[in-house]
DNA sequence: CTGAAAGCGCTTACAG
DNA sequence: CTGAAAGCGCTTACAG
């Protein structure tokens, strides 16, 4: 920062006239093991204390060559559960005695390379990243370097990084099961057009109950762009719902399209859960408010946000190998499945 | 990093036998300026690429005393009014260079201390806060030291730092004015026990539009502690519409306070607006489902953050003297008033 | 117990 | 046109 004000071990050194080693071992609390002498120990603290000494951390990290950062790559930081996620990180990293660095990358490859660039310039220790479609080289390149690394909410099959991720199969399967079972047989699946494993599996997840009941002919996946999820969302929903389609009930596959769904069910007056049932996923406070309280897939957030910080400190200590961990969703079960 | 393959200007240097300055140059575009020989510059060039250096943000920022990182102290990540605003403050940061390094206060002065304490530590060119009770003295050293500082939602008066706010008297004296014309009486509000500016002139607004139209002895002000909000709202409401109060609305000062207020609200089984008018903070998705369609005092968020990224960067160059902008509130009218 | 010195990876006057 | 060198603020062997 270079602030008019900012003291450096060397000036205070140069005030006391003892060696800058000295003031650095204090400084670090290495007085005892360096057996500075207990005079000149107290004196340097004195002088720290007074000049209200700030330690340049930049400096430590040049020298050190670690500097104590995390870097966070989120879809997009104002979306609750990314913020959320990157909160947990946060207190976790703080624990640690890391800070985090975060990026928004839209699911935007180009973004997403400059943003793994940018971190990797600015030397975090390790990167913690929801990784989006067409970064593989880049994330492979990574893992080739031995970069601490830990996908999270997705990973890349084939790729031996670490990751977190819910397990997205059974959660779909889950809940496609439960409508089911409710007398469901017009299922409609509301998911990104994606060829990341995440949605993948969500959308096998239910095609894969649907077949289970013998409702094959009964699959009616709606994939939406990331752009204009919106505008298609609510065309497919109207039309489902206008016509002579019988629709029992959708299934969406993340948050952003469960809200943007309930805005066109509410739009369009649908009646959840007598005319269609609905199941979202992730949580929102739009689901408790909907007018029939939504049934949802509930991500256990505090333990994946939890565990990828274990594992990217794991991997800065260098103390640990690969490993992937699948968390179990949760079923929320109101009023909006039937 | 120092990550295995991790190649620096001295490598390169070495390898092609030149000497480091001349990397740096073509690394940095000043072969011209500093007439490197076309020859030379192309074998840089091209070694620079084969070996994908990377530079090393942490040596370059050490040496020049500038980080190009800006630090973002908000209340807490995960809520959306400031997930949104760290949104829009990444995405314009990005467009000057600058990264975003972020924390979380919780409205609690000593993680607050620790957190401008942390950055200020790691070197970030200038810090964009919102500031928390009793961090005052903190702050003021802050400007004494001519840190770059542009505080955010609230500002603290007396201390000739930088901000970008609301008119929170304006919003709320716009809100209550127009339950009064409504023919609501019984109005009250809801708050945060809090010596902050924002928090008072929120309260003091809504005062005034009672005075104003001789309602001061309907008055009626409930102010709830940051830790148990959510316990204290709920006793608060179901006292208020449980005896033979008359209450005809409620205003609330924040979107926390009026998302945790419309679970009791819901709970209760309050009719809105038809006993009760609401009016809300901020806006929030639970605004747009609640059964009746929140009325909402809106903030430019876009207009504030954008603010706030400008004048800091302003203050890092060095350009720029003190600062004071003031945004204009907007009172989304839906069904909840009324 | 203490200090002089190297070095982290850069940038940038300065000299030639 | 090019290179040797200083220096950003630290930490840490090393020597005494």
């Amino acid at each position: 920062m270079n602030r008019k004000n900012s003291i450096s071990l060397k000036d205070i050194a140069k005030e006391l006239d003892v060696s800058i080693a000295l003031v650095s071992y204090v400084l670090n609390g290495k007085e005892k093991e360096k057996r500075v002498g207990a005079e000149k120990a107290a004196l340097i603290k004195k002088s720290l204390q007074e000049h209200n000494y700030i330690p340049n951390h930049v400096a430590r990290s040049l020298r050190n060559g670690s500097t104590k950062t995390i870097g966070l790559i989120v879809t997009d930081i104002a979306n609750t559960f990314f913020s959320s996620l990157a909160r947990i990180c946060e207190d976790e990293a703080k624990k640690y005695g890391y800070t985090i660095v975060f990026g928004s990358s839209d699911e935007n490859p180009a973004k997403s390379d400059l943003l793994m660039n940018t971190l990797i310039t600015r030397q975090v220790d390790g990167l913690i990243i929801v990784p989006s479609e067409g970064s593989n080289n880049h994330l492979k390149s990574l893992v080739e370097n031995e970069t601490p690394l830990v996908l999270i909410d997705r990973f890349i099959p084939g790729l031996a990084a670490n990751y977190v991720v819910l397990d997205n199969y059974a959660a779909c399967m889950d809940a496609c099961t439960h409508l089911i079972r409710k007398g469901k047989k017009d299922i409609v699946m509301f998911a990104y057009k994606s060829s990341l494993i995440h949605m993948k599996d969500r959308i096998k997840g239910y095609e894969d109950a649907m077949k289970k009941y013998k409702l094959e002919d009964h699959i009616r996946i709606i994939e939406v762009g990331y752009e204009d999820a919106q505008q298609e969302i609510h065309t497919a929903i109207s039309n489902l719902t206008s016509g002579t389609d019988k629709i029992d009930a959708f299934l969406f596959a993340t948050n952003t399209l469960s809200i943007t769904g309930l805005y066109s069910i509410q739009k369009l007056n649908l009646k959840v859960p007598d005319e269609i049932a609905v199941i979202g996923f992730d949580g929102s406070v739009a689901f408790d408010f909907f007018y029939s309280p939504l049934s949802y897939i509930r991500q256990p957030m505090d333990e994946m946000a939890k565990e990828a910080v274990r594992l990217i400190i794991e991997q800065i200590k260098g103390t640990k190998k690969t490993s992937q961990v699948v968390l179990k969703p949760e079923l929320v079960l109101r009023e909006s499945s039937g």
